[in-house]
RNA sequence: CGGGGCGUAGCGCAGCUUGGUAGCGCAUCUGCUUUGGGAGCAGAGGGUCGCAUGUUCAAAUCAUGUCGCCCCGACCA
């Protein structure tokens, strides 16, 4: 295409709303903008990216078996009330109603939805397995949108849905998409790494996140150097210390006055905080069917005074209660349930509220805890012959350095970006909205379903999070909104560049190679910055020597030019764009 | 939702403390000169200062409220 005849609106100046680099670029290249908070429009070259990202995911997955329908973003709120859903989802389910007041929700996942077409359209075993997927707008209304495509409200993510017999064959879905995964993810140029991940409130037990690395992701991930153990900090297991062989000693109340921290404490005692227990104490809601929040009950939490409570490992142990429906207890709470103020809460004497531990707490010898009055600790605290809780399981926040659960090894610790999440559900949904098939015995049984998500846009940061330097974006190839773009200097003027850049135009169009020419009666230096800006893999400048027909190539990547004649220019673009149509 | 910050021309900002003709840079338009890394000169257009109420002879400026945006925390593709 010509660049004459392109919207493109580059910004010389980083906007104030932008702080992170994928943000700053794809709004500086002029391929994003924002309609409101967490609302983006893609301009022509944001959307021929999106469109390519796209195409490399419909090319993997139908290379994997799967199919492509299209199903719509609005959902009637019924089928989220068969799944149970539309209680437990909270507010970033983006709800809405029709005139005659009838519920509606924008789809943030779309499981209710492929299940009841399945539940439908699939009687007998002769039709499974079956995996379908659609490439759609999403949903979800963020508490807070962030840093452009990163976390948006809207967005367009690839969802899929397996449907087998029983759970082996799940297992192969599983394992199918996770290869399909891992090669949408290569052809994106894309650093990344499959990590065990929490399964969340779509629910479900096996999960993995494809997390992409990168400074400014959200997600913390735990890997091994040594295995090739790899979770998030959510999820990663985290080995209980070993159980002490110590005496238990007497339990003794001591004075402690003003020691609210385990810091504290520890230090006016002269104890190590692996000798003291952390308590923490949680409200518990039950959301009524007018949307108000009552409070169910109370549930205090106990860790080793050194670790940091995994609030995912508790709302899990607690049976999966919603992210919105646990808060910390206020202070009056505290005191109701305790008879005490905050920092001297303890388990000796505990009541009214339900007591859960760390697995590795029981093990511990002699510790100290807050005795439930002002001021004072107990030491010497032992679990069993002091309290005892109702649940003991792993609660433990993983950290850099804990040992790996697998090879025992020290585990490093990064930051990346979600691009992906794979789920085995098992019978979650089919058994809600009771997706059944005949067997060959002539029995019904439930089927068997997992999930597979890919954001689309946020890879499409992720990236660009990857790919860029201080003057713009470096598309990989695979993902550019064009492959070449040819610099035409003083193309208006100067008949000997027309006469060359079209020649060129022509012939790598001809090629099938994707081409933008840069026509737009500017200076040289205006269209250097925008092709550097807008990240064009490959560029071709026709200036000086287009008399005697040569030009420079150049890798947006590299900083060194060559001169070639036009004929070999055009022969090294075209080689270059097959390298990338081969991988396909 | 809690904490912090910001709303002045398409974009980036100054002006506000101490109330008195709304400014600068970039972008846009016209003309001339320029043309291998975001040109120079001359000129032009564009803003109910987020919105509402209040104080005042007078409000971008002070007060109250409200809406929006951004950042930090708890959640997710």
């Amino acid at each position: 295409m010509r660049l004459s005849k392109i919207h493109l609106n580059t910004l010389r100046e980083v906007p104030g709303e932008a702080e992170i680099p994928s943000h700053i670029w794809l709004l500086r290249a002029g391929m994003i903008r924002k309609t409101v908070s967490g609302v983006y429009s893609f301009m022509t070259l944001g959307w021929r990216t999106v469109r390519k990202i796209e195409q490399i995911v419909r090319e993997e997955m139908d290379a994997s078996g799967a199919q492509e329908i299209s199903t719509s973003p609005v959902q009637p709120a019924e089928l989220w009330h068969e799944s149970g859903r539309w209680g437990v989802y909270g507010p970033e389910l983006w709800r809405l109603k029709d005139r005659h007041g009838r519920e509606f929700a924008l789809g943030p996942t779309a499981e209710e939805v492929f299940t009841d077409i399945v539940r439908s359209e699939i009687d007998s075993y002769r039709q499974l397995p079956r995996n379908i997927y659609q490439i759609q707008l999403k949903y979800r209304d963020e508490a807070r949108p962030r840093y452009g495509l990163m976390r948006s409200r809207e967005f367009i993510m690839k969802d899929a849905y397996s449907f087998d017999r029983d759970r082996a064959g799940l297992d192969e879905s599983y394992l199918t998409m996770r290869a399909a995964y891992t090669k949408i993810f290569e052809r994106c140029g894309l650093d990344f790494r499959p990590v065990a991940a929490d399964s969340g409130p779509i629910g479900g037990k096996d999960s993995e996140e494809f997390i992409a690395f990168g400074e400014y992701g959200e997600s913390d991930v735990l890997y091994c150097g040594a295995c090739e153990y790899a979770a998030t900090s959510e999820q990663a297991e985290v080995p209980d210390a070993p159980a002490s062989d110590e005496a238990e000693r007497p339990i003794e109340a001591v004075l402690t006055p003003g020691t609210k921290t385990i810091d504290a404490v520890a230090e006016f005692l002269g104890l190590p905080r692996e000798q003291t227990l952390k308590a923490l104490l949680f409200q518990i809601y039950d959301e009524a069917e007018d949307g108000t929040y009552i409070i169910r009950e109370y549930v205090a939490a106990f860790v080793r005074g050194d670790r940091e409570l995994n609030m995912t490992k508790l709302r899990n142990a607690l049976g999966g209660i919603a992210e919105h429906l646990i808060e910390f207890a206020d202070e009056a709470a505290m005191g109701a349930v305790t008879g005490s103020v905050g920092g001297f809460t303890g388990p000796v004497g505990l009541h009214d509220c339900r007591i859960v531990t760390d697995s590795e707490i029981p093990g511990l010898r002699n510790l100290c805890a807050g005795a439930l009055r002002e001021d004072t600790h107990y030491i010497n605290v032992n679990y069993g012959r002091d309290w005892t809780a109702e649940l003991v399981t792993d609660l433990k926040l993983s950290k850099a350095g804990d040992a790996c659960p697998e090879c025992g090894a020290p585990l490093n610790i990064a930051r990346g970006i979600e691009v992906g999440q794979i789920f085995k559900l098992g019978t979650k949904y089919s058994e809600a909205l009771e997706a059944v098939y005949t067997d060959e015995n002539q029995q019904e049984q439930l089927i068997v379903m997992g999930c597979y998500g890919i954001g689309v846009t946020r890879t499409m940061a992720a990236i660009v999070e990857q790919h860029h330097d201080d003057d713009g974006i470096i598309w990989p190839l695979a993902v550019a909104p064009f492959h070449v773009i040819i610099c035409a200097v003083k193309y208006a003027a100067d008949e000997d560049v027309r006469r060359v850049s079209d020649d060129i135009y022509e012939k790598l169009r001809a090629a099938g190679v994707e081409v933008l020419l840069d026509d737009r009666d500017e200076r040289p230096g205006v269209k250097f910055k925008d092709a550097d800006v807008t990240g064009i893999p490959l560029r071709i400048t026709v200036g000086k020597r287009a008399a005697e027909g040569v030009v420079e190539y150049k890798l947006r990547s590299a900083a060194e030019r060559e001169d070639l004649t036009t004929d070999d220019a055009v022969a090294r673009v075209v080689a270059a764009v097959a390298t990338v149509s081969l991988r396909a």
